[in-house]
DNA sequence: CTCTGGATAGAGCGTTCGTTTTAGTGATTA
DNA sequence: TAATCACTAAAACGAACGCTCTATCCAGAG
């Protein structure tokens, strides 16, 4: 077998959870979309559902990461950067019929009134995607103040656009969150690259 | 008696959406939350749970449109108003313990697999906000497709900073949100107040 | 070989789900 | 008075839920 059970249980929640939710997705249909047995799942999460959520979010958080840093790389310069982050969102969200958005808003927000693990998980990813993107702020030379409000705002912006686009069905609210990023981030910037301030800091 | 039984189960459907999503959201307790029995529901609602979250939806989106109206007419100048309606959001947030975000977000993402109208009623209340905010833009002298694009992004970055504030349990996502909002929408005006153009319309 | 323990398999527990059904209420109309 | 109507009330349906339980499988240790 060439995965490990365990983790075809973790991979095939995170799927079923960006899709369908937490409440939405049954603990028996990730067994089955895993072929894995309810036994296997109950094994190695004796906690039960709320226990393969987590990992399963925290699975989600990081290949979410991994695809904001191969976008962010692809491009030297911030504001190209972060429109290749909104095309890129935009690709994968056609590709899969508009479906697989974000891994983790809809468990998320259904989760919100409980203090569940699962919120915790949520929130470190959503901070560390933060944090990817003010890392390549400050490598561009903006500064901490700056990159750490700017970053929090394209993430917020881009979490909002991917939904705006599976709920219309079209890539155009994630083309445009991409345009403008771009041009907020170069309104920060001047021609030789040195960054300088915003008059709101 | 005051409210109407069908008026109390929509609003109480539209609060419950709100917090727990679709799937998370059972008749009977919508029932009980407005004080209504469960034939009441079947007797207003014949299309069961999902006629009922359409109006609901329905009801959530006006009533999300009309904070928007509020907060955009609360100060001339559009960068200042995109500022209020991010504030504007922050504070009902903080006041409901970060539970009362969007009202339609968690609902729209768990049924977004689904073509049922629920669909369909988020869709629509989306794009009445954008053009909420697209005519206060046009109002300021924005040109037709600059202030398209701006609004829907505007619209994309609030509905993000929200979830980010809900799970944050923060205001400084929304905070961060309006601050960079307004500076983009600055950086399309000149100090007369006439627009201009941006350079990658 | 036997023994052991991680892993698999699935029946069945009690509960809740959305919905249907039937009965009953009280005010309006003929 | 009798009939009609919108509305309320609650019992009960089959299905699905999360979870527990027991039984089985099978590779490696003694």
């Amino acid at each position: 077998m060439q995965t490990s059970t365990r983790d075809r249980i973790v991979v095939a929640a995170a799927r079923l959870l960006q899709r369908q939710g937490y409440v939405g997705t049954g603990i028996k249909q990730i067994a089955q979309e895993a072929q894995a047995t309810l036994g296997s799942v109950y094994h190695f999460f004796p906690g039960g559902k709320e226990a393969v959520a987590v990992a399963a979010i925290k699975h989600g958080g990081e290949d979410f990461a991994t695809l904001l840093r191969k976008a962010l790389e692809s491009e030297e310069d911030p504001a190209e950067a972060v429109n290749a982050c909104a095309r890129q969102l935009a690709e994968e969200l056609r590709e899969s019929g508009w479906i697989d958005g974000c891994p983790l808003t809809a468990a998320a927000l259904e989760t919100l009134g409980t203090d569940s693990e699962i919120q915790q998980a949520c929130a470190e990813a959503l901070r560390s995607w933060d944090q990817l993107v003010s890392d390549k702020l400050l490598r561009c030379g903006f500064r901490t103040q700056s990159a750490r409000e700017l970053a929090t705002t394209i993430i917020s912006a881009l979490e909002g656009a991917e939904v705006k686009a599976q709920v219309d069905r079209s890539e155009e609210p994630l083309q445009a969150a991409g345009r403008q990023l771009a041009r907020l981030v170069r309104s920060y910037e001047v021609g030789t690259g040195v960054s300088v301030d915003g008059d709101d800091v």
